[in-house]
DNA sequence: TGTTGACTTAGAGTTAACTTTAAGTGTTAA
DNA sequence: TTAACACTTAAAGTTAACTCTAAGTCAACA
């Protein structure tokens, strides 16, 4: 089973000029092709895909992909090469995670400190000492989590 | 305590031509001129770039985040759309998070895949029967998770 | 047999968020 | 007081990752 490219970016969300770039960018150099010069891709190509997505939607450039693609084409001399690769990539990954929880916690404080605010009907009850109380023991635990 | 330009900026890690740039798209309203027109930044608009940071840093656009500060600068008629801003913008950081943890899954798998190409010295291991066991009892791991 | 639609290429345009440049004014330290 | 530096504005340039256009080829259907 082969498909055209339009076949194929149906089935992994892009468009078909999208996987034209990635391949010009070098992407894609297991892309087969006919006679007449037609692009065919087959079913294991999809794990291609979700690979490059997966590092793509992670924060890496379509340059440092197709470095790794580059070394895949190489077959067994880089398998040290790509296990480093993706031991670095995944401490960018948890620092991501990681800041994403710091503001996650920012943005409960800020829904925390709206509701209050929905609730008296003004913005205004955060200065007195009740809710200047409540705020202190917000942060105190935001800071915990750090 | 102010700070002109030049100190802010290293204050909260931009450049002046970053904040200057952030000004005139109207995210910082509330900077204060000196009679000669140089912008004078105070201690407590440290919270409002640690604010505008969050938001940018969790995928929210500069016109988006105008929005709110624009609310901001309305006062109390605004308290409940800021709350929901804040509940909505809350539901895609979790999205984002989600899909942080479903990549960080499958860069394990690949750790593992590599890893275990390295102590054979070549990738073809993952062709033998032992390896195709233990890769599916990975991929039903991951699939749990998701 | 013509037209619709998918494909090809090269290259130009878009968007967001800066980032720099140019040309000039104002402030501070030796 | 003069050099260095921080500031001003308007506008152009940069970068990544698309996204689209133009001009053309090719295959299938009415």
């Amino acid at each position: 089973m082969t498909y055209t490219i339009g076949e194929f970016a149906k089935k992994c969300g892009l468009t078909p000029h999208t996987l034209r770039f990635y391949e010009k960018e070098g992407l894609l150099p297991f892309v087969h092709r006919s006679a007449s010069g037609i692009r065919f891709f087959s079913e294991p190509d999809i794990e291609w895909l979700v690979i490059i997505n997966c590092l793509k939607n992670t924060g890496m450039s379509i340059k440092e992909i197709k470095v790794f693609i580059d070394w895949c084409m190489q077959g067994d001399t880089t398998i040290e090469k790509r296990y480093h690769f993706f031991i670095e990539h995944r401490k960018k990954v948890e620092k991501q995670m990681k800041e994403l929880r710091k503001y996650l916690k920012k943005i409960d404080y800020k829904i925390w400190y709206y509701q209050t605010a929905l609730e008296a009907g003004t913005l205004s009850i955060h200065q007195t000492q009740k809710c200047i109380k409540e705020e202190k023991r917000q942060l105190l635990k935001d800071a915990h989590g750090n």
